[in-house]
Parts: C-alpha cells; sequence; structure tokens
DNA sequence: CCTCTTTATCGCCTATCGACGATAGACGGT
DNA sequence: ACCGTCTATCGTCGATAGGCGATAAAGAGG
C-alpha cells in the first residue's frame, strides 16, 4: 500500500458516467460522435493496441504506428474528446487506456438503434 | 406470385458476402469504413428511418430530414458506397433498404477488435 | 413529344480532417 | 540551473466533408 508504484495507477477507476437516451436526435449525435472518433484506421489501430496492453505510453504507440508523433498526438485528442480513452499524466509521459464504459455505451446505442425490437 | 407488386421487390434477397479477416490491417480499415460511414447524425437517422420503414423512397427521407434533397442524396450515395444500404431502382423512384448483413459485418468486426477475449 | 415527378450529379463555397515539421511545455536527472 | 526526454500544440498544406441551389437524367403519363 506504500506509493512505490505510481506507473500502475492509470486505468483503473473510470468514474465517468456514460448516461442518457438511447434514441432519438441526442442519441443518434451521441452514435455518430463515437462513430465519427472510430472513423480512421490509426484510432482503431491505437485502440486495438490499447486493448492488448491495457495500457500504453503515447511513445510505444509512436513506434508500432506508421505515422509521426504528433499525428498519432493529434488522434489520441480526438479519441480522449470522444471520451474512448483516457490519459493519465505519469512525469514526463502520459499513460493512456481504454474506457470501457464508452465501448459499452456505443454498443448500448448501436443496438437500440439497429436491432429489430428497436 | 404473380409480377403485380413491383414496389416490394426492393429489400428481400440480399446475395451480398461480407467476409474477410477480422484482425490485422485489413479488418482495421474495414471497421473504420464503416465507422465513418455511421459517422454522421443525418446518415444515422437514415438508417434508423429504414429499420423502423424496412423499406423507404427517397423522397420519403427527404420529408423527414431537415436537410436539403440532394444533401439526402449524397449521404445515401455514401451509405451505399460503405454497402450499409442498397437502392433498388422502381420506376422513377429508388427504393432504399438497409444492408442487415453490414451491421452484423460491422458488430463482428467491433467485437473481434474490442472483446477482452480478442 | 412534352411534361411532370423523382433522384442523381454538378459547381461552388466553407469548414474540418489528416499529415508533417518545428516548437513549446513539463518533468526527471545530474 | 541545465540537459535530455516525452508529449502537446502550432502553423501550414492539400484533401475531403458537408451544405446548398441549379441542372441533368430517367421514367410515367397525357
Amino acid at each position: 500500500m506504500s506509493t512505490d508504484l505510481k506507473t500502475e495507477e492509470c486505468c483503473p477507476p473510470a468514474k465517468e458516467e456514460f448516461v442518457g437516451p438511447l434514441h432519438g436526435e441526442e442519441a443518434e449525435t451521441e452514435l455518430a460522435s463515437f462513430a465519427r472518433a472510430l472513423g480512421h484506421p490509426i484510432r482503431v489501430a491505437i485502440l486495438r493496441i490499447l486493448m492488448k496492453r491495457q495500457e500504453c505510453i503515447c511513445g510505444e504507440l509512436v513506434e508500432e504506428l506508421p505515422v509521426a508523433q504528433s499525428t498519432v498526438s493529434q488522434h489520441l485528442k480526438k479519441l480522449k474528446e470522444a471520451r474512448l480513452i483516457r490519459g493519465t499524466v505519469d512525469g514526463p509521459r502520459v499513460c493512456y487506456c481504454i474506457e470501457p464504459q464508452a465501448l459499452d455505451r456505443f454498443r448500448k446505442l448501436f443496438d437500440a438503434t439497429f436491432t429489430t425490437e428497436g
């Protein structure tokens, strides 16, 4: 319970709440917003890497992706704006991780809109 | 079984095949492509209307949407390019319907990428 | 053939995206 | 304080998105 491991306190909490209607104009805008954030191969790749690694430093993403550091940073910004990921400052680094609740919310909106009983 | 009802033969068949890898660069591009198509509120609204109505004439969509006819037509074009919908010419009209297999494919790609066992 | 209806396309405009290099800002280590 | 490292932001550029009105294209019907 000591404060030795600062590198590990990135992802766990996730206190963001994803509530809101599942139908109507607002829901459609929210769904479209998530979809837009997913709408680029690099961003999908970032999320895939974060799924595999649980958490990840920006620099590690840059190593694995075929684009420049600044470009990765901009994609991270969009993912963060869509609340699909979270970034935690850890000294000079930033630790990124997925916001699972956002993926759940996206799935809920998708299902509510595109399932026959919806 | 006669050929009286031409207006009804829009959606049923759906012989498009959605096969391909669920992982890797190609899958990520395909997933991003679907997401991009979903990434606009009007296009989500179009799909929602088509879910409700089963099939729909372009003009009916225009009536329900707050944008011009030409704009609706362009959104329909993108949805068609993403193979999320299908359009069948019926005289001077065009009957649109959802391509359910595309939604299934999208969901499969999404799950394969963003589920913990994937 | 002409006309009406319906839909797609064109042209034009503004706004946003996506990429990059360069630079700034924040932190740790010496 | 001074570096070196890591990340975000800025400025720029070309490409694409998204909107509209106007126009073209295609079929139905007189």
